[in-house]
DNA sequence: AGCACGCCGACT
DNA sequence: GTCGGCGTGCTC
């Protein structure tokens, strides 16, 4: 008898950019039925391709077809609502539905192959995965904040709040997902859910093998209820999802760098609009987003743990109740707790912004700045240095010629690392030894542009020869011995790059950002969101270090007067005076904003492409906005020639549509072309 | 993404 | 006269 069920042929989308969503048919070699969503194993050209179940025939068709080469563990084919998901943000983002879907596998699953004759397990009941079309709500539904709640404050104020409503959830049989942007976080969030709602399944793509597997299964069959990871957690396979909680909303950390750039914050909407399920944004710092949504009412928050003037209590002299941090695990005995979270002393902190407009060109350490930290290594206390820039200098230029020694595959100049004796590349990572004699003109002398964080160290080591000073930044060999050393001896010094945020510090006085200016220049327009929001995190961190409780911050930089800078004596001013600037020029949230990248080997191919796909979306549409195209503020990286274009619209979905048809349309041979939609858009 | 097919310059 | 460059297009 003929099983109903039993299809001898199935449509495969693969899983490689260029092919995009074109279905492919293969042969089942044996008696078995794929379900849609199905992960497979499938010759392609002449390597094997992975690939998704997503059509079943009855008839050969007229071409010669190849055969599946083996089915992923069926176990962990993901529920219908995933795959719809998946669909949705191919729409949403302007990819493929294969670059989504294979984030609802973890990795590692066992494969069997496909052999004629066998007989592969029951056929999964029909009732798995949506088999018929499928239409996603439109944009403007999918990503609307209807069911998100913003939640305000310290962390462990934000923490007992996800609490009460997981618990909440939990009682109702729904089940949760948290997820939390740094990997440095995961533990002490997991301890302290654990600790609260018994075992949890961890989801991390550092995660390997079978640990992540078997957390995934947990959670497919229902005997997990709760996921806690980073980024790829938001598409966990969580049972009834009730609630998803996405602490610091705001962090950089959640938008994927690699393509599909999707923002998990942005997929946890989505998916709660989808699903139906509610989620919990949690910040310290929010989003300009979040807080223009709030101020407008289209966004609720839970009202009982303060607004964004929260902030404004560490206000320059005026002292304010220290924020105690969440944090249970510090190394610094001295800090005392409450409640198994650590809580910081009261301390008030002075904010001083010292313009370092007209002074001496190559000056890093100013006369404010020197005596603050006199006086606190005098008192035998510690200071944090704070420059976001590694190396030495970010450049030789020759003082003969005015040559400036450049990366060979990127259009960026090297900067010279005195601590490795070598030219590096920030942008790729190459490295040379630094040059004896110009290339260009044979001169012997070299002039050190910019300073680096390995100058600072001895621009300090000549001013306070007696302090101790570690350094912590990527090149650091051993960043949690820095640390540790930096916290046994007084006075000491620590100078360090963003690097430090994920980092517990002993208590230390003062904190000096040596300069922000280069954060400032970045060509993003939310370049001054990231500045302010760096700022915020540094005052907090000061202020809950513990140790003496007279903090002082102090900002040397050459815009005294930009709104990120003073943002941080009053918040409400910032995010008055950005949302301001960024409703001017219809940035968002007042617009959306996408940005196209061509790449390529071939400077004249890539640039043709930029001005086609152009010409195609202003002969397409009237409302769009086309800025460029021209190359990159980096015009090559990695061998490769960068050219931009950028779009504005009033409308997302007018953009998606536009872009997805012009994409359709153009010949990308020798070009790719990836799609951003959503900041951070990062420096080009 | 691979990988072959296909049409123009320097070699035995 | 061939070997080989990489530009173009296809992969069920």
């Amino acid at each position: 008898m003929v099983d109903p069920d039993m299809f001898p042929y199935v449509e495969v989308v693969v899983d490689i950019p260029a092919v995009g969503d074109r279905r492919f048919t293969y042969e089942l070699p044996c008696a078995c039925h794929l379900p849609y969503g199905a992960k497979v194993q499938v010759p392609f050209g002449r390597t094997q391709a992975e690939g998704y179940v997503v059509g079943r025939g009855r008839d050969k068709p007229d071409f010669d077809v190849k055969s599946v080469s083996a089915v992923y563990d069926l176990r962990f084919l993901p529920p219908g609502e995933l795959l719809d998901l998946g669909k949705a943000l191919k729409q949403y983002y302007v990819s493929s539905v294969a670059s989504f879907w294979r984030y609802l596998w973890p990795p590692l699953v066992r494969r069997k192959r496909l052999e004629p004759g066998m007989v592969l397990g029951r056929p999964i009941s029909a009732g798995q995965g949506t088999v018929g079309a499928w239409k996603a709500p439109e944009l403007t539904e999918l990503d609307s904040f209807a069911r998100s709640v913003f939640v305000q404050g310290p962390a462990a104020s934000r923490w007992e709040y996800y609490f009460e409503r997981m618990e909440h959830a939990l009682s109702s049989g729904l089940g949760v997902i948290v997820l939390v942007p740094d990997i440095r976080k995961l533990g002490s969030a997991v301890r302290h859910l654990e600790s609260r709602f018994g075992p949890v399944a961890v989801i991390h793509s550092d995660l390997r093998g079978s640990t992540r597997r078997e957390n995934w299964l947990r959670l497919l069959e229902g005997r997990s209820g709760i996921a806690v990871g980073s980024r790829s957690a938001v598409f966990s396979p969580v049972r009834n999802l009730g609630l998803i909680v996405v602490d610091e909303e705001e962090s950089h950390l959640y938008k994927a760098e690699e393509s599909p750039r999707f923002n998990a914050a942005t997929v946890a909407r989505i998916r709660a609009n989808l699903q139906g399920c509610q989620v919990l944004l949690g910040s310290f710092v929010p989003s300009v987003r979040i807080h223009y949504y709030m101020s407008k009412g289209e966004l609720k928050n839970t009202g009982h743990h303060g607004t964004p003037a929260a902030i404004s209590r560490c206000e320059a002299k005026s002292p304010c109740r220290a924020e105690p941090t969440w944090e249970d695990t510090s190394p610094w005995a001295d800090r005392p707790t409450s409640e198994g979270l650590s809580a910081c002393p009261d301390a008030s902190v002075t904010y001083q912004v010292v313009s370092m407009l007209g002074t001496k060109r190559g000056l890093t350490i100013s006369k404010h700045l020197h005596l603050a930290l006199r006086d606190i290594f005098h008192d035998g206390e510690r200071a944090v240095l704070f420059l976001n820039r590694r190396g030495t200098s970010s450049a030789l230029v020759c003082c003969d010629c005015g040559s400036t020694v450049m990366c060979p595959r990127c259009s960026v100049s090297l900067a010279y690392h005195a601590r490795e004796t070598l030219m590096v590349c920030h942008t790729c990572g190459y490295r040379e030894p630094p040059p004896l004699e110009c290339p260009v003109c044979r001169g012997f002398t070299w002039r050190q542009v910019g300073y680096g964080i390995d100058r600072m160290e001895s621009e300090f080591k000549k001013r306070f020869p007696g302090v101790p000073i570690f350094l912590l930044d990527q090149d650091t060999k051993a960043p949690e011995d820095a640390v540790a050393r930096f916290g046994s001896s007084e006075p000491s010094c620590l100078l360090c790059t963003q690097m430090v945020l994920g980092f517990e510090l002993p208590p230390f006085t003062g904190l000096g950002v040596v300069s922000c200016d280069s954060l400032l220049s970045f060509p993003d327009y939310s370049a001054p969101e990231q500045v302010f929001k760096l700022l915020m995190d540094l005052v907090h961190l000061l202020k809950c270090s513990g140790g003496n409780p007279q903090k002082q911050f102090l900002v040397q930089t050459l815009n005294p007067q930009h709104h990120a800078v003073r943002g941080v004596q009053d918040p409400e001013a910032f995010y008055t005076v950005e949302a301001e600037n960024r409703a001017v020029l219809s940035y968002p949230p007042f617009g959306s904003l996408f940005k196209l990248e061509f790449s390529g080997k071939h400077q004249d191919k890539v640039k043709q492409l930029a001005e086609e796909f152009a010409r195609e979306v202003e002969a397409r549409s009237g409302d769009i906005r086309v800025l460029g195209p021209g190359p990159a503020p980096k015009a090559r990286v990695r061998g490769r020639y960068r050219w931009i274009v950028v779009l504005k619209s009033r409308s997302k979905q007018e953009l998606s549509q536009v872009v997805s048809q012009v994409m359709d349309g153009v010949s990308q041979s020798q070009v790719r072309i990836t799609v951003d939609t959503e900041e951070p858009f990062g420096i080009g």
